[in-house]
RNA sequence: GGGAGCAUAGCUCAGCUGGUUUAGAGCAUCUGCCUUACAAGCAGAGGGUCAGGGGUUCGAAUCCCUUUGCUCCCACCA
């Protein structure tokens, strides 16, 4: 059958995957083996394949194939989350282009809309995973929505309060106006922003009028002044000693408010003066707190200014600004503007400027679950890798605040939290259980006297879960109850593969989580892939327009191609910077793979045919060559240097399977192969399969297929890995030196321009073994080797060296002698120089004294190498220059 | 403002406990080749003051200090 010569991953990848799939390759159940489990960070259900999403998932699919390959029950558990506030602002955006604003609808009715449409987009990038050829176990999908994936996350939210760790507060929080919710610290971003910082007049008051005397104070948020509280000094300033008991009246409204002492003022900023606000700064909050001030909140949800700003109601934050601004001008409170760049506040999700609003939100107490979360990663019982991130880790955990848990969504699990009419409220996983709880407050409460709490909890107060749920989803909130099978089995997971940003926000919680509710850890290892960029280092964006489509990529060079090149950038913790040409190299491997199978299927072979010395000699290297490369693919995995282990495979294929093993071994032209060596050589390849199927699934499950008969519900993917083997180091140094004479004779084939078909001899100096002989006559069509006790070189013929073993290549007609002995003077040049650098040690007698024993040693033979092969060179020239 | 990390070939990175390192790989570049598996290939070649400076040491890309330049994390001095 006539194969074509490039690889056509289209043909081929459909094929194989709906073959795993229909033999249920990727299912796993507890057995008796020794399982290996990774959870899934489970993407956004509406999200859609990016970047990111492929290095993180190509890595994951590495590690499971393998461990399945290691004869190890693998298991890979897929998922999505429900991402609510993500999924809520989508699905808002949606109604408002079809003309419906969600707050004309009730909340069943919206959550209908968004169940419609997790249905239809929920999941596109699951499929678009198997495209690269994850090996999840679909089987096991699960949805942080699914009923018992939300009752587990209500069953932990009663579990935490009634332990005392959830309360409910009225606290300043970061309010995003754009969605409506509060977020968490975390999902605050401080950016740079230039603004302008305002120096206003605030006149001093006398019975409620202004005086003369004014005091100027610098703010950049002119709009909130009218929820002043109070102006602060600080008690030291003596600029400000004669103002303390004295009132001052805000501009415009002309209320009274009490001047303040406070060390939170720093002196030297502005003007020393502080306005206070309460409402709308945190630092004024606390500042509030300590000093008793009234709190008047002027700015409502939308971010406008509400009635008990008295002025400029119903604007906008940013709008009333530009106008208070020009009505402070026009007032003379305006002392001057300057030019200001603060760090300012933006949803992560909307980019919308957060607003410090307080409200009354749900929290969890952070301190008791930090302690031990911490402590496991600071014995490495978690290992997180690399290990720089253990800085970062514990700085956070040893200044952790509350978690602000509750979100104002409708997306989400809702609060279970249920108010009786009079105000009270209790906490129950259900209704029912939430009247009797009620009706022991209050024994005339009915059912529809309950309230629930209309707000749902944060999505990572859910994926916090993720490692257990997913498995048992009765534990969580249950820390005393039994693990059921698939828990006592798959439980603690072996790697979690993410990014850092989500160090804090899911990987510090799930370990929160996971040893509150079973008493271990969730993982092992935490493997911290760095974030995709392009190649000039800026990070993929839809604005930017800079990321691929992987879909696309896929289809233009393969998902083995693309998998290959995501692999070869990426070692742990560093950012990848990502190029299209990396997964062309992968792409251009693929292909050398698939040509490589052509050639070794086109051989035919003859049973009566000896295996000649050379095919016997390339066996025994290559095997030697296999078992060594298999031991430092072990040694990568063991420290998680993927892309050196797949480097280290590439090579093994590429420059010792291909470029030597196979041309040592190809038979003549329309000659037949012996058997003996035919069959060896599928068994290499056989082997060099198995090693780069992790890697690359689809091609190897390919050619893995048609190298032998196979039967129906064979896999590669079950196959067992090679093992590591010892191997002889001597002969694969032996192998070196005939490699490097076949290299040098071929140089100089073309540097003379001496046609490959010509048969050239080749006398050899003492130290050479003709060991691999046979294999210098075959590549580099030597007709003999001669090795003699002492070379007699002349001017017919070129001479070179393989480490101190000299060679001689007699020729027909004289050489260039010039150009050759220009060419080793350079060499006596560069060795000189290297030789007395290494004399500059040994003469060195500290050196000599301190150094260890071998190190001093390996100097001298470095010198009496260098010695030897000046010596050589010297004779040499001095034959061609007398000649 | 505080903390952490990084800087090695044109690019992406190795270099692990200081000693086969006058520093390696892959890609890219250049020069030959459409040689009967592969031009997505083959055979060669060039390319580096290990960011700058200082120190420790018999010995430094590696350890320490410092300068510069990037990156990240934390922190709302209005």
């Amino acid at each position: 059958m006539e194969i074509p010569a490039k690889y056509n991953p289209a043909a081929v990848e459909d094929k194989w995957y709906s073959y795993w799939l229909k033999n249920k390759f990727f299912h796993s159940e507890p057995n008796e083996k020794e399982p290996y489990t990774i959870v899934i960070p489970p993407p956004n259900v509406t999200g859609v394949l990016h970047m990111g999403h492929m290095l993180n998932n190509t890595i994951q699919d590495v590690l499971v194939r393998r461990a399945r390959m290691k004869g190890k029950n693998a298991c890979w558990v897929p998922g999505t989350d429900h991402a609510s506030i993500a999924t809520e602002a989508k699905v808002v955006a949606k109604l408002k282009a079809e003309g419906i604003e969600k707050s004309s609808l009730t909340r069943e009715e919206f959550l209908t809309h968004v169940w419609e449409w997790k249905e239809k987009h929920g999941g596109i990038i699951l499929e678009q995973l198997k495209k690269l050829g994850a090996s999840c176990d679909w089987d096991r999908t699960k949805f942080t929505m699914d009923a018992p994936m939300s009752r587990a996350v209500i069953n932990t939210f009663v579990y935490f309060y009634k332990k005392g760790l959830i309360y409910r507060g009225v606290r300043m929080v970061n309010w995003d106006p754009e969605s409506l919710t509060a977020v968490s610290d975390e999902e605050v971003i401080h950016r740079e922003t230039k603004s302008k910082l305002y120096y206003l007049r605030y006149y001093l008051s006398e019975n409620g009028k202004p005086s003369g005397r004014y005091i100027v104070i610098a703010t950049t948020r002119p709009e909130t002044i009218m929820a002043d509280a109070a102006v602060c000094v600080h008690p030291q300033d003596e600029r400000y000693k004669d103002l303390k008991g004295k009132k001052i009246l805000i501009p415009l409204i002309d209320k009274e408010i009490p001047v303040i002492e406070d060390s939170y003022v720093t002196m030297d900023f502005g003007t020393g003066c502080l306005k206070v606000t309460p409402a709308h700064d945190i630092n004024d909050y606390e500042i509030g707190l300590r000093h008793k001030l009234p709190v008047l909140d002027i700015i409502d949800e939308h971010g406008k200014l509400n009635e008990k700003a008295r002025i400029l109601v119903g604007e906008d934050r940013f709008a009333a600004r530009k106008k208070i601004v020009e009505m402070l001008r026009q007032g003379g409170y305006l002392e001057k503007e300057e030019d200001y760049i603060s760090q300012v506040g933006y949803s992560e999700r909307t980019n919308a400027v957060i607003e410090p609003r307080l409200s009354l939100q749900w929290f969890l107490k952070m301190e008791s679950l930090a302690k031990k979360a911490l402590e496991y990663v600071e014995s490495d019982t978690i290992r997180l890798i690399p290990d720089k991130f253990k800085n970062t880790y514990r700085h956070w955990m040893e200044n952790v605040k509350d978690w602000c848990i509750s979100r104002q969504l409708w997306w989400g699990q809702r609060i279970p939290a249920y108010y009786l009419p009079g105000g009270e409220f209790v906490v129950e996983p259900d209704e029912e259980t939430a009247i009797e709880a009620a009706r022991k407050i209050d024994p005339s409460v009915k059912a529809e006297d309950l309230r629930q709490d209309e707000d749902v909890l944060d999505t990572w107060f859910s994926s916090w879960l993720w490692p257990v749920s997913v498995f048992d989803p009765e534990k969580p909130g249950f820390p005393d109850r039994k693990p059921n099978r698939e828990l006592a089995y798959y439980y603690p997971t072996n790697d979690l593969i993410t990014a850092p940003e989500i160090l804090f926000f899911w990987v510090a919680r799930m370990i929160m989580a996971g040893n509150e509710f079973t008493g271990k850890i969730p993982f092992e290892n935490v493997y911290l892939t760095g974030i995709v960029r392009d190649k000039l280092g800026r990070k993929m964006s839809k604005s930017l327009g800079n990321s691929p489509d992987p879909i696309k990529l896929m289809e233009s060079y393969g998902a083995d191609g693309v998998r290959v090149g995501m692999l070869l950038c990426s070692s742990a913790g560093n950012d990848i910077l990502f190029d299209e040409s990396q997964v062309e190299q992968g792409r251009n491997f693929a292909n050398k793979i698939w040509n490589a199978y052509r050639l070794v299927q086109g051989w035919e072979t003859d049973e009566n045919e000896m295996q000649p010395e050379y095919a016997a000699l390339a066996v025994k290297w290559f095997e030697n060559r296999l078992n060594k490369a298999i031991g430092q693919i072990e040694d990568h995995f063991r420290k998680f240097r993927l892309s050196d282990s797949l480097m280290t495979v590439y090579k093994l294929f590429w420059d010792d399977f291909c470029s030597w093993y196979l041309e040592i071994v190809k038979p003549g032209f329309r000659a037949k192969m012996d058997s003996a060596t035919y069959g060896t050589t599928v068994k290499f390849f056989d082997s060099l399969l198995k090693l780069l199927h992790p890697y690359m699934p689809f091609i190897t499950e390919e050619l893995w297929q048609n190298l032998k008969e196979r039967k129906d519900g064979e896999t590669l993917m079950l196959e067992r890995m090679p093992e590591e083997a010892p191997y002889s180091e001597e002969l694969l140094a032996s192998f070196d030196v005939a490699a490097q004479a076949v290299m040098n004779i071929r140089n100089i084939r073309q540097s003379k321009n001496i046609s490959p078909k010509e048969p050239l001899e080749l006398h050899a100096g003492l130290p050479y073994k003709d060991e691999m002989g046979p294999i210098i006559r075959k590549l580099a069509n030597v007709s003999a080797i001669r090795v003699l006790p002492k070379l007699e070189t002349d001017a017919r013929g070129v001479n070179f060296m393989v480490d101190t073993i000299e060679f001689f290549v007699p020729l027909k007609n004289f050489i260039d002698v010039e150009a050759e002995v220009a060419k080793m003077k350079a060499e006596m040049e560069y060795l000189e120089k290297f030789l007395k650098t290494v004399n500059g040690k040994l003469s060195n007698e500290k050196f000599v004294q301190n150094a260890p024993a071998a190190v001093v040693e390996m100097e001298r033979k470095k010198k009496s190498d260098a010695e030897m092969k000046i010596e050589n060179l010297k004779n040499r020239i001095c034959i061609l220059t007398k000649a």
